[in-house]
DNA sequence: GTCAAGATTAGT
DNA sequence: CTAATCTTGACG
């Protein structure tokens, strides 16, 4: 079972805060997540949202609970959970996970690397699970993909939540809109925690 | 049509 | 620190 769709409509930093934890799943490998970024609508500079919607970013303007997909840099993509109140727009950038699920699989995908560095970076990540832009706009609930609870007999993530501004940006660089779990070593390289979140 | 920038990563 | 690599969106 996935989330239920209202979790999905709800302001997109406190979707992004609570996806910490949350179950991610693709076919036969999956992981926990361990660090998110929420992107806004029109009053956030940094987010693909911010000049309303494009064929790229129509995706944001949709149904909560859908995943949001896309190529960048030529070589890498991004894997959004698309999350805000009604009318609204935006998505959760999944950042990092701790693997959990198929890990020979995600190994043979990404090639020679660290368990440590298997899915540590959205672009790490998609290419481990295998995500890419066919999925966009896919639903996130019990289908081939999927995200929702940490299931029973899976144990928690380490760390505390806290938060940061967020990573890479050019624009919109101050906001502390990047959450994560303090201390996991999945979580990828990027500022230091300035709050805790409870 | 043209062009610069980009929610990244691997390698020096 | 920098190159790689190609899609997107803004502008003319």
């Amino acid at each position: 079972m996935g989330f239920p769709k209202a979790f999905y409509r709800r302001e997109t930093a406190q979707v992004a805060r609570d996806l910490l934890g949350a179950w991610l799943v693709h076919g036969e490998v999956g992981g926990v997540v361990v660090e998110t970024e929420a992107y806004l609508g029109s009053e956030d500079p940094a987010s693909h949202a911010f000049r309303g919607p494009t064929p790229r970013s129509r995706v944001m303007f949709g149904d909560p609970g859908h995943a949001y997909v896309y190529f960048i840099y030529g070589n890498h993509h991004c894997f959004n959970v698309v999350a805000h109140p009604p009318g609204r727009a935006g998505a959760v950038l999944i950042r990092a996970l701790e693997p959990r699920l198929g890990l020979d699989q995600m190994r043979t995908r990404r090639g020679s690397c660290t368990m440590r560095d298997l899915t540590r970076g959205p672009g790490r990540l998609c290419q481990a699970m295998g995500i890419d832009r066919t999925l966009n706009g896919a639903d996130l609930s019990g289908g081939f993909l999927r995200c929702g609870p940490l299931p029973g007999g899976q144990t928690a993530p380490l760390g505390r939540p806290c938060r940061s501004p967020r990573v890479g940006l050019t624009r919109g660089r101050h906001e502390p809109l990047r959450f994560f779990l303090e201390g996991n070593p999945h979580v990828s390289r990027g500022p230091c925690a300035v709050s805790e979140v409870p």
